[in-house]
DNA sequence: CGCATTTGACCCGCGC
DNA sequence: GCGCGGGTCAAATGCG
């Protein structure tokens, strides 16, 4: 199904005329709340749809079912009678217990129906907030884009004071995101039980013939349905082995994250003269995240830094944003193994972009955040000012784009394949299918825009701003030259 | 002296 | 089975 987008003009304003807004990043999280919304809300009603034609083919069943048995009661042969009424009751409790489930979903539906309606709400709030900052900050403008020095983690959430009433609605957005995904959690567990009660109704032993096949016509329609939401589970279960590798230009040691690291290794990889060093987490006793950073063979200015894992612990909210990033970043990943239609898309923008991709050898599922190519000034501590606004629109369409690895790589590349493919009409059924992609990295993490555009500002951040990170030497500073 | 870093040793998986 | 390479461990070392 095609997906809804707002056409609002304002919503829209960050695309490519507005540096400030974008940057400030909340009609970026209209956006794609509002696609996530609508999504969410299309699976529900699909799934609330699928269930009432199933509870009624259990009825048509459970009809015939009682017209069978009525015959059998007429038979002399009193055995197959009982076992018939053995079915018979056995039929009537699954049935029973289906409509409880139906009932279960409709509660549930309601739930997400009124997040959504909260959710409006909040977004007008967040509307009107922008409409009034606009109207505003005109005469602000070159004064805020001189404001766009690089930000740490350590100045995402601080830096705009002057916005905090909007910053406030941004996370009631993103609380009523988590909300939804929660939901989705608890219908993804309701279809597991149908899942089982259709399996009880598929194990059970033959009442009817006519039954039984309108019972298993039900069941199998349940089944269908059922391995995707346990590939959900096994995607869940697959992120927190994903890794994420931000590639950035920095002349630190390491890129400022707002998380404490301790060095426990080093080793010199092969095909890089460059050492990796190698960190683990040390904000909790038995955090399992761990990072590994390499000077690129390549271009020595650029820093490879890949984090594995998640942390078992709370985060400072600028930690947060990279952990976020990671969490859905691994997520969008995963999601683009998910069988879907758009093959054709990997195989096109591949060959177009010529975008690097993992080696098949890799032990995790790699993505690569590639912040290097569009830095043109990249000793400029402001050069992030125009990737940034660019980002979330191509985050968007990158989840199933590079398949095993996604790569924010060209910037302006990517705008222009957005553009290009908007000229067509097959592209733009492309573009939808992409679109269908990224929910699913959304779902996973409704944050993930935001961390994003953190971790970038992060990742572009001056190193002076580095005052969580331990800032010894990672081994860039016994790189090889040669 | 306590903590973080360094660095060689060790473990393990993979390919031949 | 062996070698190689990546990753981790832990004793030694350095630093504040």
């Amino acid at each position: 199904m095609e997906p809804t987008w707002n056409n609002d003009a304002i919503l829209h304003s960050h695309s490519t005329s507005d540096p400030v807004m974008s940057f400030r990043g909340t009609p970026l999280v209209l956006d794609e709340l509002d696609f996530f919304a609508h999504k969410i809300k299309e699976s529900e009603d699909d799934l609330d749809h699928h269930q009432s034609v199933e509870l009624n083919n259990v009825d048509t069943s459970l009809d015939l079912l009682t017209k069978n048995n009525s015959a059998g009661n007429r038979s002399t042969e009193e055995d197959a009678t009982l076992e018939t009424m053995d079915d018979k009751n056995e039929f009537v409790a699954l049935v029973t217990e289906l409509h409880q489930m139906n009932a279960e979903n409709q509660r549930l539906r309601e739930l997400v129906d009124q997040v959504n309606n909260n959710y409006n709400a909040l977004r007008m709030q967040v509307i009107k907030l922008k409409q009034k900052q606009h109207n505003h900050g005109n005469n602000r403008v070159i004064g805020e884009k001189e404001d766009m020095v690089p930000r740490s983690f350590l100045d995402i959430g601080v830096a705009e004071k002057d916005e905090s009433s909007q910053q406030s609605s941004e996370e009631k957005l993103r609380d009523q995101s988590k909300s939804i995904v929660e939901l989705m959690d608890q219908c993804k567990g309701h279809g597991k039980d149908i899942a089982v009660l259709e399996d009880k109704l598929d194990s059970g032993k033959e009442s009817s013939t006519k039954a039984r096949m309108e019972g298993r016509q039900a069941g199998q329609e349940f089944s269908n349905k059922v391995p995707k939401l346990d590939q959900a589970s096994e995607t869940i279960s697959m992120i927190k082995k994903a890794r994420v590798s931000v590639r950035a230009r920095s002349d630190s040691s390491m890129i400022a994250d707002g998380c404490q690291w301790r060095k426990y290794g080093q080793k010199m990889a092969k095909g890089n003269p460059c050492p990796r060093a190698y960190y683990r987490c040390t904000m909790s006793s038995g955090c399992p995240v761990r990072k590994q950073v390499q000077r690129c063979a390549e271009d020595r200015s650029v820093l490879m830094t890949t984090y594995e894992g998640q942390h078992n612990h709370p985060l400072p909210p600028t930690a947060q944003a990279m952990a976020s990033t990671t969490s859905a970043a691994a997520s969008m990943l995963l999601s683009g193994s998910m069988p879907s239609s758009d093959g054709l898309i990997n195989q096109s923008i591949l060959e177009t972009q010529n975008m690097p991709t993992l080696s098949a050898s890799a032990p995790f599922p790699t993505i690569t955040l590639d912040l290097t190519q569009n830095a043109p000034n990249s000793s400029n501590s402001n050069s992030h000012t125009l990737l940034t606004p660019l980002l979330p629109h191509n985050f968007i369409s990158a989840p199933k784009i590079f398949g095993q690895a996604l790569t924010l790589c060209d910037q302006t590349k990517l705008a222009g394949l957005h553009d290009s493919h908007s000229n067509s009409q097959d592209a733009t059924s492309l573009f939808a299918n992409t679109l269908n992609a990224a929910t699913a990295a959304i779902t996973a993490d409704p944050n993930f825009t935001a961390a994003l555009v953190a971790a970038i500002t992060s990742v572009m951040g001056s190193p002076r701003s580095s005052t969580n990170a331990t800032n010894n030497s990672s081994g860039d500073e016994h790189c090889n030259n040669n």
